[in-house]
DNA sequence: CTAAATACGGACTATTCCAGTCGGATATTT
DNA sequence: AAATATCCGACTGGAATAGTCCGTATTTAG
């Protein structure tokens, strides 16, 4: 449980893959899926909704494809995740306005919408190119340094 | 996305319940489904699963039902997730052994992974006692200070 | 200008998983 | 013996996910 869906991992796989390739103008959906055994319809219909939201930008015509709409560096994971699985809750009792239904309290839910505030930013503090430039012998030395605090 | 099952959810309430009633020596699974107001043959067999896991201890006949089976300052929400849900992956594609079957890499896999783990940390360090000990109006001072240091 | 390659998008199907129910067995107290 | 519990396997309904199909629009190559 508490799984990404595999939508969302393809759409960071793909995205990674685009990272990695910067020298080519853009990349077939079906390139893509091809170069991961991943369903090219599927796909297609992901790297769709990331043009949508802004994350790519899309070229038809022969030799078109997709490519990243910014630099690996400013496209977090969270957004990525966020354009395909939408909102992210922890807790399934959390809609939109009306709260959570179950009668006297759901005293649950407050302790754990800060888990997942900790885990939102732990996904937005992850770049594209953080998933893309490690190659699996450079096992090493990692850069960056997310702290997060969270009081309770 | 990335939810918690509902089981997980009335697993958590049930076990703040019993905190939050110390005096008594036992609480049945229907008393406590009532006072959430959640179906009481569920919240059985999820108090059921607890037990065996040893997360409580169970009295059958009457006057029966459960209780904590430790203080529960030791017993940790994500004691509670990994009882009810299983083991707590983010990724769809890490199973038990064999790994990811998507052919060259799912190199996603091992960024996530961490992220993964900061997770199962911070539900580690939120004990079914954190829960309990908030009234509604005590909204103010916070005693634990949760650190989580995630280096990427 | 035509054909191939590509993105776009709605509708549909299949499958899996979760939530909840049912029925019966066992244990304990009164 | 009866009432109150836990215990446990099997089953059902429904929602969400995963994936497919098919037709349309757009761009480039030849």
């Amino acid at each position: 449980m508490l799984k990404l869906t595999k939508k969302a991992d393809y759409g960071l796989m793909a995205l990674k893959y685009l990272a990695e390739h910067p020298e080519c103008p853009a990349q077939s959906a079906k390139d893509i899926a091809d170069a991961y055994g991943i369903p090219a319809q599927l796909l297609a219909k992901i790297l769709q909704r990331l043009t949508k939201t802004g994350l790519l930008r899309s070229h038809a015509g022969m030799n078109g494809g997709y490519a990243l709409s910014r630099d690996a560096r400013q496209i977090s994971a969270f957004e990525v995740i966020h354009a395909i699985d939408g909102p992210l809750f922890i807790t399934s009792c959390t809609k939109g306005a009306k709260g959570c239904e179950l009668t006297t309290n759901c005293t649950i839910k407050e302790p754990l919408a800060r888990v997942n505030e900790t885990i939102v930013g732990v996904l937005k503090s992850i770049s594209i190119y953080d998933l893309a430039e490690r190659e699996p012998n450079a096992h090493a030395a990692p850069p960056a340094q997310a702290l997060v605090t969270l009081t309770m």
